[in-house]
DNA sequence: GTCTATATCCAGATAGAC
DNA sequence: GTCTATCTGGATATAGAC
């Protein structure tokens, strides 16, 4: 019995991370409110009735996914800050790997539009607002302290409100996710190099 | 009679503007199927059957409003290409003119927004697709155009693709547009000369 | 030109069979 | 757990009175 029980708890994960990936592409593309409940269900393979077995209401997907997209930044936010670098590298090594995720990994570019929309439209539930709210200044702060560190050390340009270099930074990255989504597959990330510069000289 | 005709003619345009004006504040913030005929009509102050009256759909609406959104932006773009000054003096101008009418032109900032809605959206009529894939081109062109020309006169610095270049370009605004609508009126745009050194040295 | 009332449709959500 | 059938609300768009 035990092993039925696993097995279907099993299946029923599979089947709800399913549902979130195939609505993460949907919303990510269009936004919330121009995504029905079934066509979620019919990219996932699924029947309607069956969408509103997993979740309770269409606006739960999205906060769901709203959550993982900022646990995932979150995350990856932090672990920059603890890597052990001079913060120079560490920018360097960030919009690297931001740029690469833009055009190499699909679920990252997906999670940064989806952000990006949620932002954008003041048409979204209360609790996806209420963690849009407490989560999105995460990454700012980082960007910032490490960027203000490195002004500290002399690796990065001094004279610039850190808070201001923290604004372009991240604003540059989804603006160029903006772009990506606009053009689709056959976007090409510029050169980090030439947006290094705004950090420091050469 | 022709003085009544006139007359007519005149409220009619205005009642038309009115309509526009808010629905552009409604689908700037929130996207086209966000937004529903209704809260237009209230927004402006009418009854949704005289909303219908000057226009054949919502679609219709909001394809107007992306037309002139273009048109503003490449006429802008257009004069910018025809103004008599250096590339490099050209590049700072714009920039500075797109931060500052992101800070403090509210209409403008809801065209750019309307763009990047637009863009962003898989999700809007066809006719408004056709008219992105037009038009949207044209603000890059002239911005490679003019980079290229301060890389020819050595006011801007060589060795990056031009194209790269009007895609930072391009996509740092879209980018802070995207933030200024995220936290509201209280954004502040961040130096240009931040943004400038990814063009040329100091 | 402007409004109210309404037809029509479609989406979110539920009920209940299997 | 999964599906089909259905309820219900609300949105687009129209008709028709004033």
């Amino acid at each position: 019995m035990t092993r039925n029980a696993e097995t279907n708890q099993r299946m029923r994960d599979e089947r709800r991370e399913r549902i979130l990936a195939e609505a993460l592409r949907l919303f990510a593309a269009r936004g919330l409110a121009a995504v029905t409940a079934g066509e979620i269900a019919a990219a996932t393979g699924t029947s309607k009735g069956l969408l509103y077995h997993y979740f309770r209401s269409k606006d739960e997907i999205f906060t769901s996914l709203i959550r993982e997209a900022f646990a995932r930044m979150n995350e990856a936010a932090r672990g920059l800050e603890a890597l052990d670098l001079p913060p120079r590298e560490k920018i360097a090594l960030a919009l690297g790997r931001l740029l690469r995720g833009l055009e190499q990994d699909e679920r990252f570019a997906l999670h940064v539009l989806l952000i990006a929309q949620a932002g954008l439209s003041q048409a979204i539930p209360e609790e996806a607002r209420a963690v849009l709210r407490e989560e999105s200044f995460a990454p700012y702060g980082v960007v910032e302290r490490i960027l203000r560190a490195g002004q500290e050390d002399g690796s990065i340009r001094s004279g610039d409100d850190p808070r201001d270099l923290a604004l372009v930074f991240w604003t540059t990255v989804k603006g160029l996710a903006l772009h990506r989504a606009a053009h689709g597959s056959d976007f090409r990330a510029p050169d980090p190099r030439i947006l290094l510069r705004m950090f420091w000289n050469d």
